[in-house]
DNA sequence: CCCAATTTGTTCGTATGTATA
DNA sequence: TTATACATACGAACAAATTGG
């Protein structure tokens, strides 16, 4: 059984009907004004702080577009046009047929978008990751500027050696706020099933949604050139990355230094679609 | 006076009903089928085409949504999907109450989607560039490679000295193929008025819409490191770009040596929306 | 293997708001 | 102010993919 809802003129949405049982319980209807924001980003907006809040753990289903739309009080395009936002945002995933889900980390997804490192010919694979280290440090200036804090703040150190093709391509220098982390052990990074990102966002509800990257070249220092197997002094790609989570909050400061005698940092400007 | 338009049923598309004088010239009805590909894919493949073919010259202004939808034979709501395709491709821009138009290269657009280097402290601006040298080659194989040609093939080779905040930091070597760039002479690329890229435009009908870039670190060989009045054997940045125009083709194949003391190559892994 | 239910994907159409000239 | 064009929002119908019986 249906109705045809009658609507406001004025905003053209509308009017609330009572339903029985809520299809979609926990979503309160979008207010018509949010500042002169449009429907569909206050929508994208309540999305987003309900994975914020872990009212919609990462993946989980959403309720299906009628029902979410319904709930909103939006209709199924407005609703829609969200959902693509969050999609192409990387924070929600759409599977035809069976719903929509918030995204999880997982190994193809950090390759696509958070590993840019292949061979010379273009080769593509997925790195062997070796642990090197694991300590409790204070940051440095550059690891304190990047996450938003001060020097000196308590936070774990991670090294791991990235092997492509079975030679030691990459080290990386991960530094996360202990703050962030708390109950991290050597033996969970180690066991961690996935990626370092999946085991952040199972363990400790950190989802890491984008990055900004800076990129340089410098001279291999002996630990490094050690680390990597190559003679100190010879140039090495630097990536100084920052990674940001959910709520917008830098979360990771990493540095990567990339041996480029075989292998390319690769960048794509502008994709067709 | 309007019609309300009856629909085929099965397609449920508008049947054609014939009206005064065409208010969008040179764009057919799309084809109900084109290989179960989306209606949406194939209005994006036909503007392509039309923009490709120079019935849309870079500036021009599209016809109205409208107008264009009832040419097409499709909503107004599936142009738009094709449209807003393109223009996340940088391929058309949209102005809310002036029209859609096809995107030109302006200096702004070049340093949004192809310039990348900033100073350490976050500080962007536009480089000045100046013309070091401007020759007939024969690619070498790098470049031939790129450009899915044969060494030897005859091209044009210039080379650029970027400044930023007075001091030469990027060294750029530009490789394109004499067969697309007709006529060209140092006398033209030294008085653009605009980026190269521009010029690669409006004079050549050439645009650029994407490119693929491979980063590495090098040690500075003699030329460069005068070039930009560092040490030889200083570590640089290497980028190799190859820019690809509208067709798919490549047009250029571009090596950016960039010395990182002070500046970096800044990469965004996501935007928020 | 096929069918039915569910969910997203595509396409249609329409009305109104907002920016521009 | 008016006309035009894109932007937002509504609603509806059917297609396509998936899952479970």
């Amino acid at each position: 059984m249906t109705w045809t809802n009658p609507t406001d003129p004025v905003h053209n949405r509308r009017m609330s009907i009572v339903r029985s049982p809520d299809p979609a319980p926990g979503f309160a209807p979008i207010a018509p004004d949010a500042a002169g924001m449009p429907l569909y980003r206050a929508v994208r907006r309540a999305l987003l702080r309900s994975i914020e809040e872990g009212k919609l753990p990462p993946g989980a289903a959403l309720p299906n577009e009628t029902d979410l739309a319904a709930a909103f009080d939006v209709a199924v395009g407005t609703l829609r046009r969200a959902v693509d936002d969050l999609v192409a945002e990387h924070i929600l995933v759409r599977r035809q047929g069976r719903g929509t889900f918030v995204a999880t980390h997982t190994r193809d997804r950090f390759l696509f978008q958070f590993f840019h490192v292949e061979r010379s010919d273009g080769l593509r694979e997925a790195p062997a990751v070796e642990l090197l280290s694991f300590e409790r440090i204070r940051m440095d200036e550059d690891a304190a500027a990047a996450l938003a804090t001060r020097a000196g703040t308590p936070a774990f150190q991670i090294e791991n050696r990235l092997k492509l093709q079975g030679t030691a391509v990459v080290h990386d220098r991960i530094v996360i706020p202990a703050a962030l982390f708390r109950g991290l052990t050597e033996k969970r990074v180690r066991e961690r099933p996935s990626t370092i990102y999946h085991l952040y966002q199972s363990e400790f509800g950190v989802t890491v949604v984008r990055a900004r990257e800076r990129l340089s070249a410098v001279a291999a220092d002996r630990a490094i050139a050690r680390a990597l197997g190559v003679p100190p002094g010879v140039p090495v790609l630097q990536v100084r990355r920052t990674a940001i989570a959910l709520g917008g909050r830098p979360v990771e400061y990493r540095v990567s230094t990339i041996v480029t005698t075989a292998h390319d940092y690769v960048n794509q400007l502008s994709r067709p679609s």
